[in-house]
DNA sequence: CAATAGTATGACTATATACTCATATAGTGC
DNA sequence: GCACTATATGAGTATATAGTCATACTATTG
């Protein structure tokens, strides 16, 4: 309803992407770099680097320099508080489906 | 990491875009017309209707028949919460970056 | 300074999304 | 059945997004 209504879309638009929640998933035991992260998520270096920089522009993620690895780590427990509570839905409309299918 | 990530994805777009803010903020205080809502938050009859079938087909609205008129409401609590979140993120991310602007 | 390892980015393609205008569909009352 | 109101949808446009390949950038090591 108001001005920040555009920023609020952009945290939830961070989040709301397959390869970006397999990040988060991995971030969530602490930060890790690049190049633990793209073999984690079984997606190329480039695109991986693509999504850790949008999550990074959105403020979802902070970014740490050692040497010639980059560390990026989950800035805010609402991140994953939010994929959980996403997580919980999915579980409810999927039960909810079954049941339906089971009632024809 | 498992076979739910797409699906949860798709809750979390369903919310990830400013009309569809707009609208679920419309319907905290409980079920809503269309012809309600489309005034409400200041858009046109048909761009409001595709918003709140894109919500009601991911699952996150309910959908209540009266006569010639619809009723879509919030069909989970957690929809409120993970906008909340997203809100409580944008006020932090605010703050800091006035303050850097401050320190220049 | 050359070679290497880690990360980012330019350029491109394919697809998805938001929106608009006009029109279709579905109930209601006369 | 006709007119009216409420909602949905087809068709089109403009823009955004995800992904890939090749390459550029950057820090480290020999």
């Amino acid at each position: 309803m108001n001005d920040t209504t555009t920023y609020k879309a952009d945290i939830l638009k961070a989040l709301a992407q397959p390869t970006r929640l397999k990040i988060i998933d991995f971030l969530r035991n602490g930060e890790k770099c690049v190049c633990e992260i793209f073999p984690a998520i079984a997606e190329e270096q480039s695109n991986t680097s693509r999504h850790l920089n949008l999550m990074l522009a959105s403020g979802i993620l902070a970014r740490r320099k050692e040497g010639v690895k980059i560390f990026y780590s989950i800035k805010y427990q609402e991140v994953l508080e939010m994929a959980e509570l996403a997580g919980r839905i999915v579980r409810h409309e999927i039960i909810g489906r079954q049941l339906l299918l089971e009632a024809v």
